[in-house]
DNA sequence: CCTGGGTATAGAT
DNA sequence: TATACCCAGG
């Protein structure tokens, strides 16, 4: 995971320290980095999705970690994963298929009657589920730990936070196992935290200004530098074969301009490299680069830095490799928590609604879906049109004061990509995925969509009479979403078909499941599931 | 000297 | 799992 020994190669940067010096500060958790250590404690019960108390152990580790925190009057500002970039998918597709050889293995093991060489395979094939990071979700949700899911890559997100002031919800530093943030560009990275709050700390600027460490970095920059890590192997392009963190520092450090270095590298290495190596490298250093993010302050995806026009005509305008472009609804859904960026299903509240308690006051006062100024419909000269409809009301009356019928085209446009990004063929030539199915959420992500066992079995247990769940359609133009907030035990999605009037919108909520007239050109379905 | 593959071990209770 | 450390071959 990460760059490969790059800290390794950055020990002569890291300063041992405890985490009370970032008191009264803000401070960036990696969560997954978190959940996945907690798993560990209850690795063979999350496997095998045993009933009971235990496989809640990960909640607990992680909640003892923030409270660390807040007994050192840090804020922490928790950081989920979101769905995957095309250009990762080879080392997702590597890592499910080994958890899941490991969770073989491990049944095997456990039915010849050997449970601790079972457990010790479990403990090798835990994957953090949608379903974990939701239910952790909704505990930082009671305890008003801010938390944000990014759309995509946690660790870009994280560096676009670190960038903010603190009243524009940035941070000062993150807690995190990952390498990939200094490519990113985080300024503070603590690695390696324990339980009592010592980790060891890299401070980017450090790296570029000190004179007297060896490797030295003074001659860098940041394009340079994420160059140096790309080279030597990243979670988005492996190093050519011969390539570790030393050569590439070597590389980069004496010809000082990336171009040049591939170049020489082509040159050197024939037939040896892979033939798309540079295109490759060119995106992944992109990625580092221009990720797309979150912005907490307009609601929106951007990307954590603006692309150069110069870059954006040697990609052809074509961006699809961070990740497709989502509309503002979407984004904001996923980012507070409402919506699975991998499935674009909405979280049921089903397994939480008996233990989830509202702490919102400003919140349900009224209903929102009766209040013209809250559903914003655009109907395209078809016969479907978008409803987008939230129950914070004076947030999307804010953000869409004039409400255009090309905005939501172009909305929909963009969920269709997002819902089938492998029809694209830049996915498709990147890397050696053997099906051309949808994206596949890989096992370690957060929001990896559930398996149907799992909702199965947390309907059984539910108090609730009804939840929409949320099916695609294929050919789809019409988006909708009510990026509700957490309390809402009810319908997330709403749609509807032309000619249905505002006034149903009460009804459609209630009776969700809706026969759909017009599949052709619907794209999300509602159905209950009682 | 570097890379890359192999092996040991932490990390949870 | 993923990271650290060690050693052999280039």
């Amino acid at each position: 995971m990460g760059i490969k020994d790059l800290l390794r190669f950055m020990k002569p940067y890291v300063e041992l320290i405890h985490i009370k010096k970032y008191a009264g500060k803000r401070v960036g958790i990696d969560a997954y980095s978190w959940l996945h250590k907690g798993a560990y404690s209850c690795s063979m019960e999350l496997c095998l999705n045993l009933e009971g108390d235990k496989k809640l152990q990960y909640l607990n580790y992680f909640m003892h970690r923030i409270n660390l925190l807040r007994h050192y009057k840090i804020t922490p500002v928790v950081v989920f994963d979101g769905g995957n970039i095309p250009c990762k998918a080879s080392t997702e597709h590597e890592r499910h298929r080994r958890r899941k050889a490991n969770r073989d293995l491990a049944m095997a093991k456990l039915n010849e009657g050997e449970a601790s060489a079972a457990t010790e395979l479990f403990q090798r094939a835990v994957s953090i589920t949608p379903s974990m990071a939701h239910q952790l979700v909704q505990i930082l949700k009671t305890e008003k730990i801010e938390f944000v899911v990014a759309p995509y890559e946690a660790d870009a997100q994280i560096a676009y936070l670190s960038s903010l002031e603190a009243e524009k919800g940035g941070i000062v530093a993150v807690i995190s196992e990952d390498s990939d943030l200094l490519a990113y560009g985080c300024p503070t990275v603590v690695f390696k935290m324990d339980r009592y709050g010592n980790g060891e700390e890299i401070v980017l600027d450090k790296i570029f200004d000190s004179v007297a460490r060896v490797p030295s970095f003074r001659h860098f920059d940041r394009e340079l530098f994420i160059g140096m890590c790309v080279l030597a192997g990243c979670d988005f392009l492996s190093s050519v074969p011969g390539i570790g963190i030393a050569k590439a520092y070597s590389l980069v450090s004496k010809y000082q301009n990336l171009d040049r270095v591939l170049s020489i590298l082509k040159f050197e290495k024939g037939n040896r490299m892979p033939e798309d190596y540079s295109k490759s490298f060119r995106e992944a250093v992109a990625v580092f680069q221009h990720a797309r993010v979150y912005d907490p302050d307009s609601k929106r995806l951007i990307h954590i830095k603006p692309l150069p026009q110069k870059l954006l005509q040697s990609l052809n305008e074509e961006l699809d490799f961070l990740g497709p472009e989502m509309p503002p609804s979407i984004a904001t859904a996923i980012a507070d928590g409402n919506l699975d960026p991998t499935t674009m299903e909405a979280f049921d509240l089903f397994q939480n609604s008996g233990i989830h308690l509202n702490h919102s006051t400003s919140i349900q006062t009224s209903d929102p879906l009766l209040r013209q100024e809250d559903i914003a419909i655009s109907t395209t000269q078809e016969s479907s049109f978008t409803v987008i409809c939230s129950n914070e009301r004076i947030r999307v009356t804010e953000q869409k004061p004039i409400l255009e019928e090309r905005k939501y085209l172009n909305e929909a446009v963009a969920l269709k990509k997002l819902l089938f990004p492998l029809k694209d063929k830049t996915a498709e030539e990147n890397k050696t995925v053997p099906d051309k199915l949808p994206p596949k959420a890989p096992d370690n992500n957060p929001f990896r969509k559930r398996k149907f066992e799992e909702v199965q079995l947390d309907q059984k247990d539910s108090v609730t009479e009804q939840v929409s769940a949320v099916t695609v359609v294929e050919d789809s133009e019409i988006l909708c979403t009510t990026p509700e907030s957490q309390e809402s035990v009810n319908s997330k999605f709403i749609k509807m078909n032309d000619g249905e009037k505002r006034g149903k919108n009460r009804k459609l909520r209630r009776s969700s499941c809706q026969s759909s007239e017009n599949k052709k050109s619907s794209i999300l379905n509602f159905f209950s599931r009682v």
